[in-house]
DNA sequence: CGTCTGCTTGAGCAAGATCAACTAGCGTGG
DNA sequence: CCACGCTAGTTGATCTTGCTCAAGCAGACG
């Protein structure tokens, strides 16, 4: 086999992602199974009304996790970042779908293909139980936070959340950004997406920011941007640490 | 190697565990490895305080996942029934210890002989990936149940659970027990830890016995038992049908 | 410049938390 | 075997947080 100028050396997630912790064999098979796509905000990437069953890396975007129930109720039960892996192998359907939140670059491959190439490279299902056990860590802290946070714990710990991991993609993108900086963010998510994601009403969220605001750990900018001016606020009262200001 | 009289083979457990998922060459392994023990109510079985890393299998009762925090705040994660899987492989320490919530009996492994028969051993490797993408799509599960029920769905959504898989544990052990019937159950769980698991206040989940026993749906025997008199009513709870009685 | 959608702000309400007795299993020891 | 006492559970009264309903506001786009 030739060495053919591989697409995925100029990966921006080449170095974070699943094909990075599999041997370059493994590699090589999950660069031919791969394709590039772009998706648009709002279109669904797999599970429910998406046709036939895919794997994704995120290359850039956000995908949210949404559980949704027949009566209209949703919840978001997970966000997935650039690098991270979407999708559930030997699944029957569970109830949960993939949404694009923002525009997204997918690292895609589909369904028979990939479960296929699992089957036969044991160290690419060895990289994909690690993140799927890092998946299962971050879904029961996020338990832990529906469960036992108030309202402005919930809205500290998302903007913490999603500040650090904006911030890591773009590190990984590109390096140097000055840390301890503070970068203007632009949420992936709605305010009523938040508050699906939180458990919470839109205007609960609403008046968790004007809070922040008023106390000046953050700054908003536009409907979807933010500042976080006082980082080390917002993980006390993340932590519950909340004094009585 | 000679055929000699095997400690599995009359295991309860046997057909369902994660050894039944895989070869008979890695379950031979599997069970040189494997130890019987008996943990009481209570104690810790791996993380936080437990000495040295263990992976279990739960031959008999209920093994409690519990994410605690620095503040004393507690939040039950997860709940390992009889043929599951206890332990988090190739673990950077998560926050989450497992407790005996029952007197136990658990088919153990020490940590290192059972990571190193992982990585040699795709076939156990991949049996424990479905099992842990099982253990995730629960959690997600929960995650909605936090988030988005009231506290009588919470607690009917409990007891259906306990039911389901206390009753299934009992069919492992000596099936022909004929369903359709309304055994006795014993709960795995206290009120308060049923709180911990719910998130709600012990005093709300002593409402919501009070309130299922008037309707007639369930009966409490004792402390910790109870008769599901109506399951079909439970399940409408359960999805948020609620008629209003 | 207007409209439309997403966001903010306000007032009142309800579910569940909190605080406080009180009761009932269950184990112990007389 | 029964009385005692301890702890888990129940029940009641009140309070708080976040939800609901209802306006009003502002950034994005034609």
């Amino acid at each position: 086999m030739r060495h053919v100028p591989n697409k995925c050396d100029s990966c921006v997630v080449r170095n974070r992602s699943l094909c990075s912790s599999v041997s370059a064999e493994s590699a090589c098979e999950l660069q031919r199974i791969a394709h590039r796509v772009r998706v648009p905000e709002g279109r669904v990437v797999t599970g429910g009304a998406a046709l036939g069953k895919t794997f994704s890396i995120v290359v850039s975007g956000v995908v949210k996790l949404v559980s949704n129930r027949p009566d209209g109720q949703r919840q978001i039960v997970g966000l997935q970042f650039a690098s991270d892996f979407v999708g559930r192998p030997f699944g029957e359907a569970s109830s949960v779908t993939a949404e694009a939140a923002t525009d997204l670059e997918l690292c895609s491959f589909s369904g028979h293909a990939f479960e296929e190439l699992l089957q036969k490279r044991p160290d690419l299902e060895r990289a994909l139980l690690r993140r799927i056990l890092n998946d299962l860590d971050a879904s029961r802290d996020w338990l832990f936070l529906l469960g036992r946070k108030s309202a402005g714990e919930k809205v500290a710990t998302f903007l913490a959340m999603i500040a650090a991991r904006i911030a890591d993609a773009a590190a990984g993108d590109r390096s140097g950004l000055k840390s301890g900086a503070m970068p203007v963010i632009r949420s992936p998510l709605s305010r009523s997406e938040i508050a699906d994601c939180l458990s919470l009403r839109l205007e609960t969220v609403s008046r968790q920011f004007a809070l922040l605001k008023a106390r000046g750990i953050i700054e908003t900018t536009g409907r979807r941007t933010f500042v976080v001016k006082d980082y080390a606020a917002l993980k006390q009262i993340m932590e519950g640490v909340e004094a009585a200001a």
